[in-house]
DNA sequence: CAAACTTAGTGTAAATTTTACACTTGCGAA
DNA sequence: TTCGCAAGTGTAAAATTTACACTAAGTTTG
């Protein structure tokens, strides 16, 4: 009760979603252990700095490694096993600016859901590399990113159940189906096609224009566009 | 982007809301400032210590403050404001084992809900006073307080709507009465009657004993048990 | 140019769930 | 014996959910 603790090391950690109107993907980076040769894939996360708020150090990391900004991350919830990063002394990608390189560390873990087509991650400062991993084929990750990633792909099946999110995921214009083939990504299943569109159209947060799809080698769909001031 | 960076505080707060058949209580502590003589009301939370996790530091804060335990305590999010808790140095509370006392404190936030009369709460350590406060009467609270509270009973009604918890609060005989005014009290609106209690016994998780209440001053009503398989 | 392929688009009936609503019953207290 | 109080009970209407199969309109292929 009277020893001297070490304050903990934190970290935030982000699971950016991308949906490329087929499949969801996750954002991982891949970075190397400083002496050994050995890379690892990861989440994107780093350590936050001094004077910003959780949610300002969550922005940051993803676009100082990622080059990606102006997405919504949400926080949902802390990851504080004392042995969740037992290896940290090899690693290179805690930044000089740590205070206390052998503390363990506290991550709080951000989600978000974007379009793939809207953002170019790039690679800088510490990351190897930058890429798109398919959901469905998600590799071994450094640390406890799994587990992190699992309970946000959990939290986001959540917030889809209610169909009113992820519409912003559509390009402007969109089809019926397009839409439906975001929810069945998403939820992992497939969902009835009339049923699917009835409930689409009462909600009301999209309406028909006079366009149609050109260039698909069926019967061209109606083009839908949303109401934005019910989004 | 080289600055020396301090590591911050990180604490547990636990917002522990009480039931007593009638009314909804959150478990609040009077604490002291060192040097002014003024008091001032928070949530029970504390540093956390280096080689444990963060659900276990919850619960040994929540028992070292107020003699509580085994009480599920469920993390909900972590809160980060840099300068959320900005009078820092006036504060005894901070125990002596912290490191970075001029640090900022970032807290993980805790929630459970448990029947008052199981728990008696006693002040111990560094708080003055324990007590049930009454949720619709919170007063002000130190730091961000009212916020972590209010996001805590924004939870705990996200996980009553389905109407698949809750159940664990009532005494092991208990009445369909008693169930609904649990409802009410955690809803903070007014059920129907007949609808509730045809919705609660479709689940399936109580049954009929052949008991019946006694010494009440009107129609006695028939006690009901868990099915403990079910939950 | 006909056939094949692909997704768009459409309606209904049954089942289930939700909602609104009012009176009688049995106990203790006065 | 009456009064106050919560227990206990049923139904009809509305809303929601579910299952289900064929035609339409383009493009590609042979």
């Amino acid at each position: 009760m009277t020893t001297k603790n070490v304050n903990p090391n934190v970290s935030v950690d982000c699971v950016v979603f991308g949906f490329d109107n087929e499949r969801l993907k996750v954002l991982l980076i891949e970075q190397k252990l400083s002496d050994k040769e050995k890379v690892q894939l990861a989440l994107p996360g780093d350590l936050i700095i001094d004077d910003e708020g959780l949610d300002e150090a969550a922005n940051r990391v993803l676009f100082e490694i990622s080059g990606l900004s102006g997405i919504f991350l949400q926080q949902y919830r802390a990851f504080g096993d004392p042995d969740r990063v037992s290896d940290i002394k090899d690693l290179d990608w805690l930044k000089s600016y740590r205070s206390n390189p052998q503390a363990r560390v506290i991550t709080v873990a951000y989600m978000a859901l974007v379009k793939m087509e809207d953002f170019s991650p790039e690679a800088s400062s510490f990351a190897e590399r930058v890429f798109w991993q398919d959901i469905e084929e998600t590799p071994q990750l450094a640390f406890d990113h799994n587990k992190i990633l699992f309970e946000a792909l959990e939290r986001l099946r959540d917030d889809f159940v209610n169909y009113k999110t992820g519409f912003e995921l559509l390009p402007e214009k969109f089809t019926l189906g397009h839409i439906q083939r975001l929810y069945e990504t998403i939820l992992g299943k497939d969902l009835d096609k009339r049923n699917f569109r009835k409930k689409i159209l009462k909600e009301k947060l999209v309406s028909p224009t006079n366009q149609k799809q050109t260039g698909v080698l069926h019967k061209p769909a109606v083009l839908y566009k949303l109401n934005h001031e019910k989004v």
